[in-house]
RNA sequence: GCCCUCGUGGUGAAAUUGGUAGACACAACGGACUUAAAAUCCGUGCCUUUUUGGAGUGCCAGUUCGAGUCUGGCCGAGGGCACCA
């Protein structure tokens, strides 16, 4: 029996796929489109499992809904500026450009090996001059919109990559590549006014129906709307300041009024600024880490100042002013009023340095209310709130408190919003330059647009600290008109680059523009974006404002949302493996016998430690390499692998029997393969079947529901089933009409799964136009059912009876067949529930 | 602390959305073939003494003729946010 070898398949087939040009596509307004769309890749090397889920998950997609006649747009492209090219330009001695193109025609190759349904042609990168250089005409669209500014502000500074990060790139504190803890630094940076679109962004999320709910509560979270109100305090004072504003979402706590807290970045701390006292203060501030950990458990500390607050409410209310290190500046107004008795917070804070605890809210039940070490936050009624008293919170305590306030000019009903302007200056070579520049006085000016792209100046060997392009005075520095003009030197956050490269995949090669409204009117939204949760925030985010403010003031462009469905595949896990001196040790790196005990390769004493199954990563070794295995095994084994057992959204774990399992499986299907071959050739026997007609016709509809919702996982347990079931009915004699006919269907519906194994069979026993199997709906009903009888809710028996048949004639059939009517002889029957061509339960 | 998701065999998981729990596969064990091994094929899998029996989807209760699925409470795991006023 001949063995299938893939390795002359897949290479004819990707070679046919190319040439053909199959996959390429343009816009064609008679037929409907589908825009099939997986995050790009960061060319980094080689590709990794994680590549090959996604884009394997994408694959399927993108051929499922070509067969269905769809016009699909699936391209690919390269994320290709960023930090890691810089560091290993540096290293290697040679430039980021260089690296990054030869990593890009490595992954590139390797993809391909995937039998990816791809249009090469529109393949982009966002290093390329073609394409930053539309980036720039955006950057300046925006500033002329207003949408872009620059400003001095404390920013996140990354000590070891010696550069800002946005507040989504730090996790727990630390910068989210290098890890490093974050510092504060004062510098000048460049905005994306995205808070501008809070709230469209917020309620943008309530149409997006194909997006995973988590993401959406994720982005709701960050975007983080709260209602409340400003509220205005008068000041005692000899200096010159009458009033301070705080914001507040409980305005009706007002009564329990007992200190008034700002932040040590608080306009007002400038008449405190020569102070000793205060000095030291911020200085033991500043001090406190940004961790998670050293967050929580931070001291509540505070500094006094002369100052006195009165209550709004009741002029004879007065309490002291502080500065204080748990508020922060940049969420609402850097000042808050403090109510210890119903705010954490505030009662840590007032124990502390003794102040004044008065409860103002009582819960309904309880009648021995009093506050402890806890604040309490629930529902309740005011009380010890003079003419507030008996209101009911926070129903109607909140909204009566602010019309009070807003009534007699004490205070302003607010929205307020967490999410902060995205700050998109890089102090980096390797990105896209920001197309602007300063005068003499060190006023910002657009570079004139018939000047762009701004491109970036070769560097043959880059400086080993900080931002290359600030040294490179030829560059810098330029005149126009007569006048002499130095460079922004710094460069855009690579997530602006991806936050339209979605758009430029609509038009790949317009030199003009970024692209033409007649093609993204057409393609544009992406129907199905498929990439890892991790994205969930900022790149997701990011795209969407980048959507708005394109549409900001702009007629043309009605595009709001990018991506109608969004999937989020799971990562790719393995075990992980320690030697005794406790060093991660890679999968080739040992072996074992038993599948329990795990030894050193080189030195077959030495126990290894196996480890929590994790995702795939370098630095824990657990990672296998796509190639090799690509090469072991085939990629239409690995695509099988890869979409078997878990779901798409959820971690899967490499397994290697599980490998070797999906391997064996195609080997079984080349072995049917050529066993309907052989019986096409030599059966000449008239008999139909009816049996496999149906079996056909139910497992499409099978797969095409399991498509639809992304159930890969349980199609290739389809497929398994097809197998089993088909390798013993071909053994029937059979007309051959009825053995092709059924058998294109199920080749036709393994290609997205298998694809160049599927073409591969399909060649042999059919050349007519391939397309998705209809599904007669007439033809999945069986005629004969296994109907469930059940006698008191338990199953007893199983019958086989005739399709659709009513409750009478069942019960005739129960009480006639002598395997059921035992179950119910003599016995009253005191009610049945009968469900149609599915069970019934009868009651005695 | 707040928010979200998930708990089904030794393992990864299915379950027509309230209707036969464990499809399909991995691993294990037993058998067939073989001089032998590999490969391949067949079978087994909780409890009870056989069965056309019983229990059983993290735990406890509830709704229902019927619950893995719905409701409430608890326990456990994972993820997100976090001094956000």
């Amino acid at each position: 029996m001949d063995r299938y070898n893939f390795k002359i398949t897949e290479e004819k087939w990707q070679k046919l796929w190319e040439e053909k040009k199959v996959f390429s596509t343009k816009v064609d307004k008679n037929k409907k489109k589908f825009y099939c769309l997986e995050m790009f890749p960061y060319p980094s090397g080689k590709i990794h499992m994680g590549h090959v889920r996604n884009y394997t998950i994408g694959d399927v997609l993108a051929r499922y809904k070509t067969l269905q006649g769809y016009n699909v747009l699936h391209p690919m492209g390269w994320d290709s500026f960023g930090m890691p090219a810089e560091n290993a330009a540096r290293q290697n001695n040679l430039d980021p450009k260089t690296w990054t193109e030869s990593n890009i025609k490595t992954m590139r190759s390797q993809l391909k090996k995937l039998g990816l349904s791809i249009d090469w042609d529109k393949e982009i990168s966002t290093c390329s001059e073609d394409y930053y250089k539309h980036q720039q005409n955006f950057f300046l669209d925006l500033y002329d919109k207003g949408l872009v500014y620059r400003k001095e502000n404390y920013v996140n500074w990354d000590p070891v990559d010696e550069t800002v990060l946005a507040n989504e790139q730090v996790v727990d504190g630390k910068g989210w590549r290098s890890g490093a803890t974050v510092e504060r630094k004062k510098l000048n940076q460049w905005f994306f006014n995205i808070s501008k679109f809070s709230e469209d962004l917020l309620q943008g999320l309530d149409a997006l129906e194909n997006w995973p709910n988590k993401v959406k509560i994720m982005q709701k979270n960050w975007i983080g709307k709260s209602f409340g109100c400003e509220v205005e305090f008068k000041i005692e004072s000899e200096k010159p300041i009458e009033s301070i504003k705080c914001y507040t979402t409980r305005p009706d706590t007002l009564f329990g009024f007992s200190f008034l807290a700002l932040s040590v970045d608080h306009p007002l701390a400038k008449y405190y600024e020569e102070d000793k006292e205060f000095q030291k203060f911020t200085e033991e501030c500043s001090k406190t880490g940004t961790t998670e950990e050293s967050i929580a458990s931070a001291e509540k500390l505070g500094f006094k100042t002369d100052l006195v607050a009165i209550n709004p409410l009741d002029k004879n209310m007065k309490v002291p002013v502080y500065f204080a290190n748990f508020v922060l500046m940049d969420y609402g107004l850097g000042a808050v009023f403090g109510c210890p008795a119903h705010d954490q917070r505030d009662l840590d804070f007032a124990k502390k340095y003794n102040l004044k605890i008065t409860p103002v809210v009582k819960p309904e039940k309880d009648k021995d209310f009093e506050i402890n070490n806890e604040a309490y936050t629930g529902e309740g009624y005011l009380y010890n709130s003079n003419f507030l008293d008996g209101l009911k919170v926070p129903s109607e305590s909140i909204i009566k408190t602010i019309e009070l306030l807003e009534k007699n000019n004490l205070g302003t009903k607010k929205t307020n919003y967490r999410l902060k302007d995205w700050g998109i200056s890089r102090q980096r070579y390797w990105g896209c330059p920001i197309p602007m520049a300063y005068d003499e006085n060190d006023q910002p000016i657009k570079i004139p647009r018939d000047m762009l792209p701004v491109k970036l100046p070769e560097i043959e060997k880059l400086s080993n600290t900080g931002n290359p392009l600030d040294s490179e005075d030829s560059w810098k520095f330029f005149n126009l008109d007569g006048k002499k003009y130095r460079r922004e030197t710094d460069t855009l956050d690579t997530f602006v680059d991806s936050s339209w490269y979605f758009l430029r995949f609509c038009s790949p090669h317009n030199l003009d523009r970024g692209f033409t409204q007649e093609e993204i009117d057409y393609w544009m939204p992406v129907d199905q974006y498929i990439g890892g949760v991790e994205h969930a925030i900022l790149h997701l985010l990011y795209s969407r404002f980048f959507m708005q403010a394109l549409s900001f003031q702009n007629e043309k462009f009605k595009l709001k949302e990018p991506f109608d469905g969004l999937f989020t595949q799971g990562m790719v896990c393995h075990e992980t493996y320690k030697d005794k001196d406790n060093k991660w040790l890679s999968p080739e790196e040992i072996s074992t016998n038993d599948g329990e005990n795990y030894f050193k390769k080189i030195d077959t004493t030495e126990k290894i430690t196996v480890g929590p199954i994790e995702s795939m990563s370098k630095s824990k070794k657990n990672a296998v390499d796509p190639e090799n295995i690509i090469n072991n095994y085939g990629a239409d084994s690995v695509r099988l692998f890869i979409l078997s057992d878990s779901p798409p959204e959820k971690d899967v774990q490499w397994s290697d029997q599980g490998m070797v399992a999906s391997y064996k499986f195609l080997q079984k299907l080349w072995l049917l393969n050529s066993k309907i071959l052989e019986k096409i050739e030599t059966d000449k026997s008239s008999f139909t079947n009816e049996t496999l007609s149906k079996f056909t016709n139910q497992l499409i509809y099978k797969i095409t529901q399991n498509l639809e919702k992304f159930h890969y996982n349980v199609i290739i347990a389809n497929l398994h089933e097809m197998y089993n079931f088909l390798i013993k009915e071909i053994e029937k004699p059979m007309k051959t009409e009825i053995l092709v006919e059924n058998y294109k269907k199920i080749l036709i519906a393994m290609i997205p799964f298998i694809p160049h194994f599927a073409n591969e069979c399909l060649t042999k026993i059919n050349k007519n136009p391939i397309q998705w199997p209809v599904i007669l709906k007439g033809e999945l009903i069986e005629e004969s059912i296994n109907f469930v009888i059940q006698i008191n809710g338990k199953k007893r028996a199983l019958l086989k009876v005739k399709n659709n048949i009513s409750e009478e004639d069942l019960l005739k059939e129960i009480q006639e067949n002598k395997d059921t009517e035992e179950l119910i002889k003599k016995q009253k029957i005191v009610k049945t529930i009968f469900v149609s061509n599915r069970l019934i339960n009868i009651i005695i």
